[in-house]
RNA sequence: AGGCACGUAGCUCAGGUGGUUAGAGUACUACCUUGACAUGGUAGGGGUCGCUGGUUCGAGUCCAGUCGUGCCUACCA
């Protein structure tokens, strides 16, 4: 519906045609989504991730930006070429096989056909996107901008080619970036191998400790550190490496940490990147001994070659224990670095690749930290550490599925097959088209590089790429830099910062002016979601719910170790199945449990107790009102009414109270600070408006008069419109649908007055202005907690007596201060009903209060009930006491601290002057308290 | 190894610039079902604010230390 009428538009819409002249007028407020990966499925961190955002771009555009969203996905190089590869190889193809044109063909099919599910998810998440701007990394513009991006930063010398250690995964053949690897806290379960390596000279041996003895082929020196007496005349000598008998010599090296091991290092510069600068320290040539998939290639002996590298460990240590060489076998916790996707333990593998030279970037950006707003505003020390020890990039990835760099080679000869041989003959040429000639030397045989780019090296565009740079379209023109960025913590490096450094350097400014960073969704122990453990939960089936066997099936598919007992509690809790709860109830559920920044532990159960609750609360308000109107309206007295002529106290405190809590929701949004808003939205709904506003109004709505129950009316739907656009950016779905039931409900009944709201869509109406609250509201407001405190005052003093509610009591009251004159005034009527008394005396004087009554001694008021039927003397007294007690307790340590000359001199006099009132006032109700005690001895 | 956060009621968490007797939701207990809602209402019990010191007239709040938990970065042949 939204979308059929626009609604998700901003003033100019996709084409660049000005779609809304008083939107185009008013300030814009753009956010551009966190690509998903195309590959993706919505999971809680999405969910949680684009509530925040669709939260803040609804109320900034009911506040009257001209608010725009842009949405699409990542191409997501090695996962989507996973996805696919697989999906190939259960048809029994292999992609190598297909070649790189017809795998590629295959995976743009693949995206055609699924690429849009997670856009889908989140559309019925509520989203409010401006879907006609759908973008994609691979898009064509988008797809420009990263090539011309290519192409000026290898201009300026920002980007460069180089043989290098990288970390490469050996499962997807390509290198990684060091943000791509994940290491273990404490490392993993592993041991050191101390290992005899014998002089050449045959007088003796060093040992070696290593952790990856499959290595040792590779190695080019065994080093020590130069001021370790033990091993200073072995430095120049020569030792020949086990298993291969080649001779290697003894070096000195200030990196080798004598108290480690043996002190002795093995120098393997093609697996390892510290010993990649000893070895090019002391020029030594590095030695590669495996294939692209961790294999032992062919430098190594024989019965070696073709063997995994952990097979090739075991063999290789096998064959040392029985030469006598191995000296020792130390169990040890050793880091392992992991690709993150893969999961495969990486490789140091020495090969060519693209890098850009991040400090210059990262130097601009430091210059415009004072602009970015990050929110919570720790993560600003995160993020600045990494920039300040910034690394260089590795973005070039030996996959099939992203950008292809735009590089070319001259390839002369057509026997020299790999790009590192052309590289020799001609330095690489860099164009945004392929070139005709090689500049250098007029060859015509030219070749793309075969690498791709990172994927994030497109998304560091993205903000700018969406909106049409490195075009001057009429988007980026209005819409750059882009207001807020949502996103998780864990991409603060891989993302925000890139994206950071791209736009300043490019357009010299900061993408976004604010950086939200949404807290982390954990499981209900406090652990993070993910496949492998089976424990996330799927946003979908809280929204349209599941079988049983739905909710076991990712357990079952995980195999966690207590899966029994998981499955066994889910067939306990959930025997019929998970009851779906809807999108806003989700929405809901993740905001109200987002506290200051942290993280976020949900079950399945919470949100049925805390959105779904939320949300049937929401809707019975709603059913009272209409139910009480369709009464009405078959009453059908047409007698038009001044309703503002009628309004009463309880009337203008829902209109303060609704105020005040579109203030704190503002507040809550303006400072992207969650921290309270689902409890300042608890409070209002089920506090303010249900337990109290609309038990006042049911005096009013039985009564015979039409005028008040009109009037009572008036007010209910008035407010309750105001309810229902403070909730809207959270809970967009029942607040439309309740919008659109009582506005011609309203009408039918001329129930507006001049209130009526002016847009048929909530999702377009104005949110409540800001307003400070008046002094005659404050009044109410005042008066309101004195009856508040009256009937709670009487319900407990019942309960303390088992007195049942049916049961009507006589009551006197005498009132203290002007708000209970004027409660006891005006609001005796709707005082009885709720406390269920049924006669209520006000007193003039306080000496006629009766005798054999129990009393309640409020500041503001006294109550005097007549129970004395009820009563028990000695409970009664037993009650006095007890509060005569607490009191006295308060009041000795208010004389005391008011004694205290210090305290005097020191304290502000507001404070001073506050106490001495609390010790007068406390001290008249102790008197007062004493004297009941008395009286009730002469019952 | 360095950094960041957190530790308040059984559980999940609120508690700007220090100021009466520390709050909410949930769970628990008791009572209440004919008209919005039992997915409800009303009321009640429950906390030496991790620990130890310090600053202060006054500390959940500020400082130092300590213990515990979580996360991040780096590194260990």
């Amino acid at each position: 519906m939204w979308r059929e009428k626009g609604c998700f538009q901003s003033a100019i819409n996709s084409q660049g045609v000005v779609v809304d002249e008083k939107k185009h007028g008013k300030n814009p407020y753009v956010i551009s989504i966190p690509p998903p990966n195309v590959t993706g499925r919505l999971h809680m961190g999405h969910a949680l991730n684009n509530t925040f955002q669709d939260m803040l771009i609804r109320y900034k555009r009911m506040d009257g930006y001209d608010a725009l969203w842009v949405p699409g996905t990542d191409h997501a190089g090695i996962a989507t070429q996973t996805v696919v590869k697989k999906m190939l190889d259960a048809e029994g193809i292999d992609y190598r096989e297909l070649g790189r044109e017809k795998f590629i063909e295959k995976i743009w099919e693949w995206k055609q056909k699924f690429g849009g599910i997670i856009l889908q998810q989140l559309e019925k998440l509520g989203c409010s996107c401006d879907w006609d701007r759908t973008r994609f990394t691979m898009d064509e513009g988008l797809s420009k901008a990263v090539v011309k991006t290519f192409k000026t930063l290898f201009d300026e010398g920002l980007i460069y080619r180089g043989k290098r250690i990288v970390n490469w995964c050996p499962v997807d053949r390509t290198a990684l970036s060091d943000d791509e690897v994940e290491t273990k806290e404490g490392g993993e379960p592993g041991f050191l191998w101390h290992i005899k390596y014998l002089y050449a000279d045959g007088t003796g041996h060093v040992v070696v400790a290593t952790t990856r003895p499959e290595t040792l082929f590779g190695d080019v020196a065994v080093a020590v550190n130069p001021k370790d007496e033990r091993y200073t005349k072995l430095v120049g000598k020569n030792v020949i490496l086990p298993l291969q008998e080649r001779v290697i010599p003894v070096i000195a090296d200030e990196y080798v940490d004598m108290a480690f091991g043996t002190g002795c290092l093995k120098i393997t510069p093609a697996h390892d990147p510290n010993d990649f600068e000893i070895g090019s320290r002391h020029k030594l040539e590095p030695i590669n001994v495996m294939h692209e998939d961790a294999r032992m290639n062919d430098v190594v002996p024989e019965r070696y070659r073709g063997l995994d590298r952990y097979i090739c460990r075991e063999k290789a240590i096998e064959e040392l224990k029985k030469k006598g060489l191995l000296v020792l076998e130390e169990e040890r916790m050793t880091p392992i670095g992991r690709s993150y996707r893969s999961k495969a333990a990486i490789e140091y593998r020495l090969s060519d690749q693209w890098f850009v030279k991040m400090k210059p970037l990262a130097e601009k950006v430091l210059e415009k930290h004072s602009e970015l707003n990050i929110v919570p505003q720790r993560w600003n020390k995160v993020y600045l550490e990494w920039l300040h020890n910034i690394r260089d990039w590795c973005i070039s990835r030996q996959i099939w599925w992203g950008h292809r760099i735009p590089a070319y080679y001259c390839v002369r000869d057509q026997s020299l097959k790999t790009k590192d041989q052309c590289q020799e003959a001609c330095p690489p040429i860099v164009s945004e088209t392929m070139p005709e000639k090689c500049p250098h030397c007029g060859n015509t045989n030219i070749e793309q590089e075969t690498d791709v780019l990172d994927t994030w090296f497109s998304s560091s565009l993205w903000p700018m790429s969406t909106l049409g740079w490195p075009e001057e379209t009429p988007d980026f023109e209005r819409y750059f830099p882009t207001t807020t960025l949502v996103t998780a913590k864990d991409i603060i490096f891989f993302w925000v910062a890139r994206m950071n450094m791209m736009s300043v350097h490019f357009t010299g400014k900061l993408p976004f002016k604010n950086v939200f960073l949404n807290p982390v969704v954990l499981d209900e122990k406090g652990e993070t979601m993910s496949k492998s453990k089976g424990n996330g939960i799927d946003p979908l089936v809280v929204i349209n719910g599941s079988t049983l066997e739905d909710l076991k099936h990712p357990v079952m598919e995980a195999r966690p170790s207590n899966m029994k007992e998981i499955i066994k509690r889910l067939e306990k809790t959930f025997p019929e199945g998970f009851e779906g709860v809807g999108a806003d109830a989700l929405r809901y559920t993740l905001i109200y449990l987002s506290s200051s920044g942290q993280q976020l532990k949900v079950s399945l159960n919470s949100f049925q107790d805390l959105g779904r609750r939320f949300m049937t609360k929401l809707w019975n308000a709603a059913r009272f009102i209409m139910m009480y109107v369709e009464q009405e309206n078959e009453k059908g007295d047409s007698v038009s009414i001044d309703f503002t002529a009628h309004i009463t106290d309880e009337d203008k405190w829902i209109h303060t109270r609704a105020q005040l809590a579109a203030n704190k929701v503002r507040e809550c949004f303006d400072n992207h600070d969650f921290t309270n808003l689902g409890q300042h939205y608890y409070q209002y709904v089920w506090n303010d408006f249900c337990d109290w506003y609309i038990e006042l109004c049911k005096v009013r709505l039985i009564s015979d008069d039409a005028v008040q129950r009109k009037t009572a009316l008036h007010n209910l739907i008035t407010a309750f419109a105001k309810t229902l656009i403070i909730l809207h950016p959270l809970i967009p779905h029942i607040t439309e649908e309740l919008w659109s039931k009582i506005l011609p409900l309203g009408d039918k009944n001329e129930l507006w007055g001049s209130a009526r709201p002016t847009t048929e869509i909530l999702m377009q109406a104005s949110f409540i202005e800001k307003r400070d609250i008046a002094f005659e509201e404050q009044v109410i407001l005042e008066r309101f907690e004195c009856l508040k405190e009256f009937v709670s005052d009487v319900r407990t003093l019942r309960k303390s007596y088992n007195i049942k509610e049916a049961q009507n009591l006589s009551a006197h009251a005498y009132a203290l201060d002007d708000a209970a004159k004027h409660l006891l005034a005006q609001s005796q009527a709707t005082i009885s009903r709720l406390a269920h008394i049924s006669d209520l005396t006000v007193l003039k004087n306080r000496d006629e209060k009766p005798g054999r009554t129990v009393a309640i001694i409020h500041k503001s008021y006294e109550i005097y009930l007549d129970v004395s039927e009820y009563v028990d003397v000695e409970k009664e007294k037993a009650r006095l006491s007890k509060e005569i007690q607490k009191l006295d307790n308060h009041i000795v340590s208010l004389n005391k601290r008011l004694q205290n000359r210090s305290f005097v001199e020191n304290a502000s006099s507001e404070v001073v002057a506050e106490q001495r009132e609390s010790l007068s006032a406390n001290k008249e109700k102790l008197q007062k308290l004493e004297q009941l005690l008395t009286d009730i001895a002469s019952w």
